[in-house]
RNA sequence: GCGCCCGUAGCUCAGUUGGAUAGAGCAGCGGAUUUCUAAUCCGCUGGUCGGGGGUUCAAGUCCCUCCGGGCGCGCCA
């Protein structure tokens, strides 16, 4: 681990907040915003403390930001230009030192650029995909594993420690279901039986797949066996290796399978213990034969089953007692990633973390949204009914893992998404990870043809940033300097998406740059300066797809 | 019926936690190349931010209401 930077907008925010005390603005220091302006003459950062501080100061906002601007005390060579603006925004205009610091940091940190400080103690635990084992890994789980797998590196950027979890579903009766289909088909493989598949149960090709790929040993020996229960366990593993299988392909991997058998007995009593501490605390009633739980004192529109007539715990207790594990297991802070199938189930879990007594924002839930499959313009069916559904294997077949996994990532997550497999295969600049990687490889060719030996920082000797006077060299370091924003961003706001706006700017950027800027050729200082902030975009561009898990080519 | 998500340019969507003149990409039209990847770049056209009310210095963003689309509402997981 590489010492972690502090964020510009965060140096210039507690500046900020100082000179709002010494200048008798606020007794507190108070928390001043820095936004980073999309507009070109409003800086590079900009701040409306003076707008917030006006109303309890009683003076006019611009009075207000010229006390603030007076008493400003900033780091030397960080700031070139502060004025007030509007109402009384103060703009900030970082200097050429400050930007080429960034275009030193992205060469040198390489992979690591991007990276700042400022996580939290305790770590933080993401879980997500937690596909039940009943089937392969489909399209709204790939687009959970991008964007959990996206998050938990941004995070990881931020300076938490983080661990990823897949939480396996191996109990209850969608796995009998899943034992006995399995056994219709070694039936069927081996001739040795109806080899129906019972009412509910699992028809996709896949299980008869998985029968055939056992060895014949085995498959008999499972047939002759009475026990279901064994099938059943058998079809599980078999199951989640596939999804290891298709995901560690995507490149996700998890710290952490936990599986829900292990939470009940014979190896632990957590169920019954969850549900013994949600009764001491006076949340369990006893109705009808089964134990509820009264989530409607949190706010939760009905109360919830917990253990049925039958005496069998439900799911959702068992994912309660799941959220005490994981509790017990140190985690700070908790993100829940689920489906768009669980978002009615939001607030009986947040109800249950609150009966539980954990402190307010410890679990977080992000719901991605449905996926729906376009080619030529129209949607792709998939049959439910047939268990025929498009699956992560499929769609990496069909577009591969950089233009999944970047398409994934370019709408919000709790947005709807239109996944245009057309527009995933093309090879031209309509294709967004197409205009990225290529402005990568044209980076990486660029120095090939420039004849550095290298692209790392090596391409720092000997390079000052004084000749380098023009409008595309200057936006391209800003666009290179806001990259660790961006990251941090996404990070705090659980908001992976922004990497893809950011990349596609950035490459916009570089191209611009590319268009207007000859590098090779020109007198030795200005060629050393636009080779290394030619490389430092390509380093950038590299961090920026790496935490989104696309890969940057050297050529195209 | 209740709950959640969504509604922004012809299409697909951003909009940095309430900021300044609402932005990209695609599509359309017109341009740029004796030179490092033209797989690129530049310009133009395109908007009652679904409608209406409210909150305030400031609303695409927050609140209320209506319209329209999606999903969910089991002692299944």
């Amino acid at each position: 681990m590489r010492p972690s930077r502090p964020l510009t907008s965060e140096v210039l925010a507690a500046a900020l907040a100082r000179a709002a005390v010494r200048s008798g603005l606020s007794d507190a220091p108070p928390a001043a915003e820095i936004s980073v302006p999309h507009q070109a003459g409003h800086g590079d950062h900009s701040s409306n403390l003076a707008l917030i501080l006006a109303r309890a100061a009683k003076k006019p906002p611009r009075a207000v930001a010229e006390a603030l601007v007076a008493a400003l005390e900033l780091p030397p060579d960080l700031i070139e230009k502060t004025e007030i603006a509007g109402p009384g925004f103060i703009n900030f205009t970082l200097s050429r030192e400050a930007l080429w610091h960034s275009v030193q940091a992205a060469l040198t940190e390489g992979l690591a650029y991007g990276a700042s400080g400022g996580g939290a103690a305790a770590p933080v635990q993401v879980e997500f995909v937690s596909a039940n084992p009943t089937g392969p890994v489909n399209v709204v789980n790939a687009r959970a594993a991008a964007v959990g797998d996206a998050l938990a590196r941004c995070l990881r950027a931020r300076g938490h420690a983080v661990q990823t979890e897949f939480y396996v579903n191996d109990m209850g009766t969608q796995i009998d279901l899943l034992g006995r289909s399995l056994r219709a088909r070694l039936e069927e493989r081996l001739g040795a039986g109806p080899g129906t598949i019972p009412e509910g149960g699992y028809p996709g090709e896949y299980l008869a797949d998985a029968a055939r790929s056992f060895a014949e040993a085995e498959a008999r020996s499972l047939l002759d066996g009475a026990d279901d229960g064994r099938i059943a366990r058998r079809a599980v593993e078999e199951m989640l290796g596939r999804q290891r299988r298709d995901l560690e392909s995507y490149g996700v991997a998890f710290d952490e399978w936990f599986r829900q058998s292990a939470l009940y007995p014979p190896g632990s009593q957590a169920v019954f213990e969850a549900l013994e501490t949600l009764r001491a605390a006076g949340f369990v009633a006893e109705r009808e034969g089964a134990q509820w739980f009264l989530s409607t004192r949190f706010g939760d529109e009905e109360d919830r089953v917990l253990v049925r007539g039958n005496g069998e715990p439900t799911y959702f207790l068992a994912d309660i007692a799941y959220h005490v594990n994981k509790r017990r297991r140190g985690f700070g802070r908790v993100i829940d990633i689920w489906g768009p199938d669980h978002h009615g189930h939001i607030p009986r879990m947040q109800a249950a973390v609150r009966a539980l007594g954990h402190e307010e924002g410890w679990l977080e839930i992000l719901i991605v949204q449905q996926v729906n499959l376009l080619r030529e313009g129209t949607v792709v069916k998939m049959s439910k009914r047939a268990g025929e559904f498009v699956t992560l294997a499929d769609l990496v077949e069909e577009v591969g893992v950089d233009a999944a996994r970047f398409f994934f990532l370019m709408r919000r997550t709790d947005s709807h998404l239109d996944f245009d497999l057309s527009l995933a295969k093309m090879r031209t600049v309509a294709n967004p990870v197409f205009y990225v990687q290529y402005g990568h490889a044209r980076i990486a060719s660029l120095v090939r043809h420039a004849g550095a030996a290298e692209r790392g920082p090596g391409l720092l000797d000997g390079a000052e940033p004084g000749p380098m006077v023009s409008d595309a060299e200057r936006i391209l370091m800003k666009r290179i300097a806001d990259f660790p924003e961006v990251v941090a961003g996404a990070a705090d706001a659980r908001e992976p998406h922004r990497l893809t706006g950011y990349l596609r700017e950035l490459a916009a950027d570089f191209h611009v740059f590319y268009e207007r800027c000859r590098v090779v050729g020109e007198a030795p200082p200005l060629m050393r300066a636009r080779l290394a902030l030619a490389a430092a975009a390509g380093a950038t561009l590299e961090a920026g797809l790496s935490l989104m898990g696309v890969s940057a080519p050297e050529s195209m």
